[in-house]
DNA sequence: TTTGGTATTTTGCAATAGTAAAATGCCAAA
DNA sequence: TTTGGCATTTTACTATTGCAAAATACCAAA
């Protein structure tokens, strides 16, 4: 049983799992709940579990079945060692396409040929790409790539998008506080702001600001808000990967997100929703006082 | 050269394209020109230009290619002969879900088999429920569908999704009127003030509707405003296809429409935001008032 | 009941070839 | 140069079959 990309993608999102919840020495990890969890059968879960065992992060129990041993954290590698074929390719279609080498119009042979990729893997990329809104099929043969947010004008669309709906969220009716994940990413941001941020990745800060935000919007309970920023989060991640981000503007973003959410946890709704509006706005200016000396490509102020 | 879905589908847009522009008789129609704006090659739109000779919409010129002919407006049929396989198979799965006849979690086969699909015509629909994102690839085998519109509190976040952005839309500073659709538009919502109202059938009024607002956030050239109102379209169509819509409450909507762009054409944008904003708060108050006494499935306001 | 073990069924990807349809390149005429 | 006619190339859908992997059903033990 090697195993398939499905498998050492549940092995890695079991291991972040435990690393998140912690439990203690002996805990039982059952089959049906992870399966559930996971939204996969049992089979795959199973599999990713053997694999665990067989890398020695896991124990098995008398009766059968696995179990959490007491694992030094430093030996929860990220199990990245598997590099998802997938997701690199994604990445890498996405540069291409933001250096201008893919034409506005591509067929499904070219891309094939072009990147070495079977139908399959070609179709889950396409399905991808799709979701996230940056390709469209053509009425005949092909497909058209729908303008990305490759200029700085659009750019500042996508705060000024952020500016309407973000504030607006926190005021919804159906606002209801998530605790625990808020907290969690307080703490985040405060373990940046303490000096994390000098050391920490670019594309990592960008995905716990991201994070945070999300958390944030996920609160208003309104499915039109939540997705509308994930989906601005998406495009602009493909577009922030590529540049390294300013640490000095960073951290003032970081103390403001504490900030943010300290308000939040204190139920003080309306005051979160004007910080909120100030915190974008003022993230605005900067990117477009960075950007507009600079190449495009240049520093990014940036963050959330 | 039997009509291929796509050859039927283009002489369905050409007709009504050329019922827009009401060319003179005798006007040549450009092969490439064609080609060039429906996106396709030059292969189709050949074919497309035939079968509309052979239904005696066009003529030939004498060098060879089609000309229009003097055609009174009657006998531009709605080409809607050909009921579009794949538009009819959309609807029939978004109204089996909204019935809860499908379950939330399904298998390719098991849509084919229960809809009698090829593995192509499946592909086709499952990237456009993908694209328009009511449904999602599971990690494993299989896809889930993603909670719809199905309930009222789903409904009124959309309303309050949109009295968000479409107000925030009109202030955009990169805000530029496009005068023509506009008052396009407006003729429409005019002739439907006029007694058209009471006679044009529940899709048309809600296409009319939702196109002056899609043609009304368009100006704004934000493109995370315009698709964001397009997608919360795509997924009310689905919802409000299924009711037959309460003239009495629809025709105040569109003396409202037409007040809105009469706003709109005076360059009076901040009226107009305001002024949307109210209309857009009324449409759900009535759709509460309306959807609370009644069946959710019941008659709707609505409109827009 | 809950759980893991095992066997069985089902799924959907891969590879292939054939084919209709769409895209494209070239040419001649206006 | 612009345009339509025509021929050729390319694309992507269809229909196979085989197979690995995922889902599922059933059973026994705790």
């Amino acid at each position: 049983m090697q195993p398939t990309p499905l498998i050492s993608e549940l092995a890695k999102q079991i291991a972040e799992h435990l690393r998140a919840e912690n439990p203690q020495a002996g805990t039982r990890l059952v089959e049906r709940k992870l399966a559930e969890r996971f939204r996969v059968s049992r089979s795959p879960i199973r599999s990713a579990l053997q694999l665990l065992h067989t890398q020695g992060m896991l124990g098995v129990a008398g009766s059968g079945g696995f179990i959490t041993i007491d694992t030094p954290e430093a030996s929860w590698p990220e199990q990245e060692s598997i590099p998802n074929n997938d997701e690199a390719m994604y990445l890498r279609i996405a540069q291409d396409r933001l250096d201008n080498l893919l034409p506005e119009r591509v067929t499904e042979n070219e891309l094939q040929r072009r990147y070495d990729l079977t139908r399959g893997e070609l179709a889950r990329l396409l399905r991808r790409i799709l979701s996230e809104g940056w390709i469209e099929r053509l009425p005949g043969h092909g497909w058209a790539f729908l303008p990305m947010l490759t200029s700085i004008e659009a750019y500042k669309d996508s705060y000024r998008f952020r500016l309407t709906i973000e504030p607006a969220a926190i005021l919804e009716p159906g606002f209801v506080l998530d605790r625990a994940p808020l907290e969690a990413c307080r703490q985040q941001q405060q373990r940046l702001v303490d000096g994390e941020i000098w050391s920490v990745s670019s594309p990592a800060l960008f995905d716990m600001n991201s994070k945070l935000h999300e958390a944030i919007i996920e609160c208003s309970r309104n499915s039109f808000f939540i997705d509308g920023l994930k989906r601005v989060d998406r495009l602009r991640r493909l577009m922030e990967y590529r540049q390294s981000l300013d640490r000095r503007y960073a951290i003032i973003r970081c103390r403001e997100h504490v900030e943010l959410v300290d308000l939040l946890l204190a139920d003080r709704r309306l005051d979160a929703s004007k910080f909120m509006k100030q915190h974008l706005s003022s993230v605005s200016v900067e990117k477009v006082m960075n950007t507009a000396g600079t190449a495009v490509q240049g520093v990014s102020s940036g963050d959330d």
